[in-house]
DNA sequence: CAGTGGTCTAGACCACCGA
DNA sequence: CGGTGGTCTAGACCACTGG
């Protein structure tokens, strides 16, 4: 395939992904130790050592310190899921994006929101609505709350624009964010603006970016099931 | 936090991320070089290497031969999303897991399985069909297709005391996987097994595992949404 | 105790980039 | 060309594991 040789510690995590892939490594057997790889290969230690540490970081191998190497448990798929600015994936896929903002405002929490954003009830929030478009198809209703404290002027940014996540992104510096995917119906409205049925069932992400100490915005993303999917893949 | 003094390699990193995470460091912006990171840590240039690699990995920093390290365009967030196997996600919750095998049967494929698996239109290939309770609650209809060149003897298994996903990947090692998620109605015979309304939303996996070079298996999963989220964590 | 992996050093050569 | 990151070496010390 390549005519350049790989470097050597490309050759070390291939001949150890082999065996495994080949079966003739099983999980749970133990792994040649560093020691050994390295007479074999004819390598330095530090070599062998990156190589069989980035196989342990990818989960193909699992290292215990003084006792060993050996092929991971793979009774788990873990793959990368990408959750990326809608505007920039529309873009990727060749297709135009618009977006219809249908309300920009501040409100007062109720006990819920404030929770989850960690602010104290009745606290000032700011509120977002729109749908997105790819060519001219509803593909996301975007309902979203953000802190104040982290975006002071969110509610002076033209959404036709930019959007709320990019805006975010560069405004309060991303730390931490958690989601959860399930499947729902979508509300009357939403269904109503996404051009849908309401029994038409959505996919809905609910999602929590933190920014520093602070809980930055929270957002329910509702995309028809119909027209939109996660996917994703794994190796090795 | 910890009392013991961090590798130097995570100072390293911390330090970095941490001017990130203040907003001193933006998006695009450069980092400083190797050696000078390596003048202001004390430590030698491997170790400096490390930990800006690692941090290139994790998709913090973007890294360009011969020009330099920068900070990454944060406009997407990317986590993990484990896909495990059922049975071992519902113990580690501390829950019951329980099956009802409906179907297990060699089948001939039709074109569109046929293409799937790789196989010839009409090809002999194996078909479990199974529900998976949670302390008694229906959470999962899995519908599984498997080539018999992987698992040569899947119709003898007992799986009433293993998963079809534990099976498979002990007998056939796990190279590569594809999946997409997506929301959907279940079929009338799903909904009743699942016991839950034909109208009510679902979220509906697809997955495709490959083994060497053969299709191992190709399965359509089906949660009920009122019963069942994915949900993941991002740092940094 | 001997074997293992975790970390680290102080060099080195190379390919690449931008001026 | 000088600066950058990519890779590699031949040592080293340590903490941990197991018998």
């Amino acid at each position: 395939m390549t005519q350049i040789p790989l470097p050597a510690y490309e050759q070390v995590k291939a001949f150890i992904k082999a065996q495994i892939s080949r079966g003739v490594w099983r999980p749970g057997d133990s792994v040649p130790s560093e020691a050994a790889l390295q007479q074999q290969f004819g390598v330095s230690r530090m070599t062998v050592n990156r190589a069989v540490k980035e196989l342990a970081v990818e989960g193909v191998v699992t290292r215990v310190k003084g006792s060993g190497t050996a092929v991971a448990q793979l009774h788990r798929i873990s793959s990368t899921l990408a959750v990326r600015d809608i505007h920039e994936e529309i873009l990727e896929r060749g297709h135009t994006h618009s977006t219809t903002v249908l309300r920009v405002e501040a409100v007062q929490a109720d006990a819920a929101l404030a929770h989850t954003l960690k602010l104290r009830a009745g606290a000032k929030v700011f509120h977002s609505v729109q749908v997105h478009f790819e060519d001219g198809l509803a593909i996301l209703f975007e309902d979203r709350y953000v802190n104040p404290a982290s975006a002071p002027n969110y509610l002076d940014a033209d959404f036709t624009k930019t959007t709320p996540t990019h805006y975010l992104l560069e405004h309060a510096p991303l730390t931490e964010a958690s989601y959860s995917i399930e499947a729902a119906l979508p509300s009357a409205q939403e269904a109503n603006v996404l051009g849908i049925s309401p029994s038409a069932p959505c996919l809905v992400m609910k999602r929590r970016t933190i920014s520093g100490t602070q809980v930055a915005s929270f957002a329910r993303l509702v995309y028809p099931g119909v027209r939109y999917s996660f996917s994703g893949n794994f190796q090795l």
